[in-house]
DNA sequence: CAGTTATATAACTATATTAGTATATTTATA
DNA sequence: TATAAATATACTAATATAGTTATATAACTG
C-alpha cells in the first residue's frame, strides 16, 4: 500500500497520530482506539507495507514506532501547489478574462 | 468525498496535476491521460466533492480549475511530522533504550 | 506442562471504488 | 431542424477495503 492509500483511511491516521507522540504496542493502540484488536492489527499491516511504521518485537509485545520518510513524498507532491495557498488568484477566472480578450470564439 | 481519500487514487493526482497548470476541459484531460472520457469526468466528480477543483462551463465546455485551498488540510497532518523528518532518530530504539535501563519488566 | 497474554491471520460480509459500455443532456453548427 | 460535439450519468463487472468472529502462534506465568 502507497503513502498516499494508508493516509486516505481516518482511523488510520489516529493510529498513527498516537504512533507519534510515543510508540506503541497493539494493545496500546487498542485502548486508545475504538477499533478491535484484529481491526487494528491490520491497519499495522498497512502501516508496515507503506513504510509509515517499523515494528520491534519485545517479547510478547511488539512496538510500533513512526518512520516518518514516506511522508517526503506527500511533502514533495504539495510543493508545487504550496505557492498557490499564498496568490490565491482564481486561475480560472483570470485565464477566462485572458482568452474573452478575442470572445468565446474567433467569430463570436 | 474527503482530501486524503481523493489524493489516494493516482489518476486523480495526475488530473490535478494537470489542471494545477492550466485550466483544463474534460476532453484536454483526456486526450493528456489514458482514461477514458467517462473516467475522466468520474474523477472530476470526486475532486469537486473534494472542492480541489472548481467549474466554470464555457459553451459546450467545462473549464476546470485548481482550488488549492482543501491542500492545507494535509498540510496541517504534516506539520507535527516535518520537525521528524529532520532529526530521524530511531525513535523506537530511543524508546526501548531508555525503557531497557531497568529492564524489560520490572522484575527482569 | 497448563493456562493466559499479546498479536497476527483466516474466513466472511458488507460496502466502496474503478473502469468500461451505452445513453442522456446540453450546446453548437450546417 | 438534423447532426455533431462536449460532458455527465446509469448500469454492470471486477476488485479492494474495513470490520467482525474465530482461530492460530508465540511468549510469558504459575
Amino acid at each position: 500500500m502507497d503513502t498516499f492509500t494508508a493516509l486516505a483511511e481516518p482511523n488510520r491516521r489516529r493510529l498513527l497520530e498516537a504512533i507519534r507522540q510515543e510508540p506503541c504496542t497493539v494493545n496500546m493502540l487498542v485502548s486508545r482506539s475504538d477499533l478491535s484488536q484484529p481491526a487494528v492489527s491490520k491497519h499495522l499491516k498497512y502501516l508496515r507495507e507503506a513504510n509509515l511504521v517499523v515494528v520491534k518485537p519485545d517479547g510478547q509485545k511488539r512496538w510500533y514506532a513512526l518512520n516518518p520518510t514516506p511522508l517526503e513524498e506527500i511533502e514533495e507532491f504539495l510543493e508545487p501547489y504550496r505557492q498557490l495557498f499564498l496568490n490565491r488568484l482564481d486561475a480560472l477566472e483570470q485565464h477566462l478574462d485572458l482568452t474573452s480578450q478575442t470572445g468565446t470564439n474567433e467569430a463570436d
